[in-house]
DNA sequence: ACTTGACCTCGAGTAAGCTTTAGGATTTAT
DNA sequence: ATAAATCCTAAAGCTTACTCGAGGTCAAGT
């Protein structure tokens, strides 16, 4: 199966003008194109992309991923580097949601006060933000 | 106990430049300034700076970061509003996570293949990309 | 007193990742 | 056969979040 850039981009849920700005910054070197100049999409364009896409949501600039998709299209002598890009991605994912989680009890703990101000009525500003609580977010100690 | 931007710019591990800026945009309303226009950061300062850290690193745009701080500096009655905002970003987060999840379960499935492409010694391009892998990252099933 | 360092504003510059526009060619449906 | 839909390139524009530089004021140490 083919498809036009028009399909693919509904099938991503990504705009025809995001897939042509990948294409400039060489994220689809692979995508083939009709004699007068259509990109043609394969089910492998497919998948490629969804490697992107899952790259992307992981916060990888475009620049390291084309990286990677220049080594997909040199071939298999490229497994190692490929290799090392994802163990690596999956370290800086397992930080990002450390920090997350961190982030996600803070935002916990000021939800609790917000709650709390609400039931006993309280009229101080920022009356939660005591002083050890800053220090956590500062120190990332949540 | 009172600080100058340069200390505040190191504790809070951000550039003066930064801490400027975000007070172009709105986000230091707070901070007082001495007769000479020099900013004067208070311990509170450094508490409201915390959460404007805090609700950063979730991923939250300055703009709306400064609707909260303009709410902690309009005083108790908007806290419901605030309240709403927490919980609000408490769900961001934890869809945030969930997705991380589902990537971070996506890269170990491509370590795996390298691995084992590495350990066999395969030649196909990109042959960890089956179909069924690429669905499932597309429609976020993993 | 005077030099050094820290602060100030304002405005321009940068980088990433799109998004839009203009102008034109090719398909597809009726 | 023709109108509408879809595609193309190239280039400009936009947004977010900084980052830098020029030109100047003020405070602290020697």
């Amino acid at each position: 199966m083919t498809y036009a850039i028009g399909e693919i981009a509904e099938k991503m849920n990504l705009s025809i003008h995001t897939l042509r700005y990948y294409d400039k910054e060489g994220l689809l070197l692979f995508v083939q194109r009709t004699e007068n100049g259509r990109r043609v999409f394969s089910d492998r364009d497919i998948i490629l992309l969804s490697t992107i896409e899952c790259l992307k949501a992981t916060g990888m600039p475009l620049k390291d991923i084309r990286q990677y998709v220049d080594w997909c299209v040199e071939g298999a002598e490229t497994i190692p580097q490929r290799y090392e890009l994802v163990k690596n991605q999956k370290k800086v994912l397992e930080d990002q949601m450390a920090q997350l989680q961190k982030m996600l009890n803070a935002i916990n703990y000021k939800c609790e006060f917000y709650k709390q101000a609400l039931e006993t009525g309280s009229t101080e500003l920022c009356e939660s933000d005591r002083k050890e609580w800053a220090e956590k977010v500062v120190t990332g100690k949540f």
